[in-house]
DNA sequence: TAGTGGTCTAGACCACGAT
DNA sequence: TCGTGGTCTAGACCACTAC
């Protein structure tokens, strides 16, 4: 394990412990580098990483302050980063997936864009219903270039396509892009998510890029409001 | 400006005027540091920023390949870092207030968890409906510790409160934390945002910190969906 | 003015992806 | 194995906040 990393997670568990009081300022840099006997930069990349996680604020000129963990995350938050895909996140025993659709199509001039691909490069339309212990959570439109993803099954749909990208096409996943919107519940989410007429969901739209660069995902998702939110931390 | 603003730029406009290609790898790390005559380090604080603004992404071992801008920005998006509120990413002649509510409270539980501060301190419990253009945009819902931001006023709530803390009271923000929820519209919404029932809400709930750690701001702010959304980039 | 975090340097070494 | 970006060092200097 890297030392900056060592080093954001001893702190880390001190302001959890209450070590480090919610309000309170830590050590200065220079003083941190000296008590765990690494030089500056060192202290300052574990800074930074919980300054990303929300757990301190860093201000030059005045010090670091400690106002984490939030008060505003939920059981229903969407994890961060959740490359993972939904199987890893909750565990495969607890999701099961039904497809609804598993097409090849060519891309539309919206799927193009987004995959940045020709019109003659076809790809995979999935619609698939996750469902976690037994009950509806979401539904994913995805669209994938079948150049990228060879050898996608009706059975590989019915576990993980993530877990096939990784584990078997050794593909590794280095971004993604979101946009987040609002939305009422069409006759799809009606009938799969189990929601009333009219109700809000929650719609997270995404590319995903491989290390090359190259797009391999273009999905929307949908879940009920109630069951979802997302969470993020930003500083100035 | 730092040195490595000026190379992440420059690098960026290359982008943005497709001299380096989306899809394309980059110059390695140490070549782009003799080309811009700069530390091997500078170099990577300049790709780190463009990687968080979602203009590249690096990976060790791979290189550093360009894949923005996104696709999935739109002009609905709320900016990423939207620290300075509406007034001034509109432009104030562009924006307009109208104070529907104006009053001091003990905190509930609820504030008092998310402002971190005990049941004696007053708060300013504020609704407003902010106008774009004339047209209705946004309703906020907004907690503030009186003791914070002594002297708020009507005339201030009318026109920005971000002004009034910046430039009179000579507070700075941080940090701000947020969660982002899909809503049913409620009567306050039909009544002010002119949308009809059951249309869908996208609302912020968001926690707004001052460098010294304290929480300044609670508020809910709902959009009609149609006119805002979220965009949001993440790297492994 | 004192003290903080940020930037920047040159250079050694490490971890990782591709082949 | 090669080449990439990442980590880490010691230390100089800068920009900013607060008093």
């Amino acid at each position: 394990m890297k030392k900056y990393e060592l080093v954001a997670n001893d702190i880390k568990a001190k302001i959890i412990s209450g070590y480090y009081a919610k309000g309170s300022i830590l050590p200065d840099q220079k003083t941190l580098a000296e008590d765990f006997a690494v030089s500056k930069i060192t202290i300052k990349n574990a800074l930074d990483n919980l300054a990303n996680a929300g757990f301190v604020l860093k201000t030059s000129g005045f010090g670091t302050v400690v106002i984490g963990p939030s008060t505003l995350i939920t059981d229903k938050d969407a994890p961060a980063s959740n490359f993972e895909g939904l199987t890893d996140q909750a565990g495969a025993e607890r999701v099961a997936s039904k497809v609804i659709k598993f097409d090849l199509e060519f891309p539309s001039a919206e799927v193009k864009t987004h995959l940045n691909i020709n019109d003659e490069e076809p790809v995979y339309h999935i619609i698939r219903l996750r469902l976690l212990d037994g009950d509806p959570f979401i539904i994913e439109n995805t669209y994938m270039p079948v150049a990228l993803v060879p050898g996608l099954s009706q059975s590989v749909l019915e576990s993980s396509i993530y877990t096939y990208i990784h584990d078997t096409l050794h593909l590794k996943f280095a971004g993604i892009s979101r946009n987040i919107q609002a939305r009422q519940a069409d006759e799809l989410d009606m009938r799969y998510l189990n929601v009333s007429k009219n109700s809000a969901i929650l719609e997270i739209e995404q590319i995903v890029w491989l290390v090359n660069g190259k797009p391999i995902e273009y999905s929307t998702s949908r879940n009920d409001s109630n069951k979802r939110s997302y969470y993020l931390f930003e500083t100035m």
